[in-house]
DNA sequence: ATTTAATATTGCAATATTACGATAAAGATT
DNA sequence: AATCTTTATCGTAATATTGCAATATTAAAT
């Protein structure tokens, strides 16, 4: 075993564990801030920010990028990531509705 | 190597990394969307709820619980298991922050 | 005190992740 | 064209995660 039973769950539940199993790791939230903040959102900038060396870098923005939470665009021989929105507001969103059904919920218990 | 280099990452980025790689498995997102709007939040319906074998919900719900995402209640020989929702928030914020740095900032790239 | 029911822990095999040196690829510069 | 810069990929070692059978633990019920 060791592989995610993921065949047993929803479409939604796997899309959202993906995009959090992306944000599961400091050097990625620390991504996902840089870019956030900084206007010029280059990739080198970003190996240079983080205490990384540059392979482990790119494997991480590449995580990022797969589960849709940063997009890149080619500028001349770097490499430009920026946040996609779209996931971003797809994540807060989620966690936005699970809150709201838990304040509706009756609180008998813990 | 294959160690986390937590130690090179602030504890605000090591926190909410270890709060979304909680959710980053659609079997604890599945278990938090059961929280979210069951009334009565008893491990055993959990565990039916689930398409895996008691052992391996325990330890989903111990990692939701070692992340700050879940509390138990010994109700008599059963247990309760709640949302906490402090962590909820938390992370619910962290996202709605980081969207609204996003929002501010110039978009001069993607 | 035994038995039953509910949950946790242990042990282990299969798989995935993390990190990085070495190297490749692709565009810019000279 | 040769070189430099920037980023990606490969290969690999160390570590972590996933899943479950077997077993332990703890409290309720008989």
């Amino acid at each position: 075993m060791g592989a995610t039973k993921t065949d047993h769950f929803t479409d939604q539940q796997n899309n959202i564990a993906i995009i959090a199993k992306a944000l599961g790791h400091p050097a990625r939230i620390a991504i996902m801030e840089y870019l956030s903040k900084v206007d010029a959102c280059i990739c080198g900038d970003i190996v240079n920010e983080l205490p990384l060396a540059q392979p482990t870098v790119s494997q991480h923005l590449k995580e990022l990028k797969n589960a849709g939470l940063i997009k890149g665009n080619i500028e001349g021989n770097a490499i430009c990531y920026c946040i996609d929105e779209k996931t971003l507001e797809q994540i807060k969103n989620y966690f936005t509705t699970i809150s709201i059904k838990l304040e509706k919920k009756n609180k008998n218990c813990c």
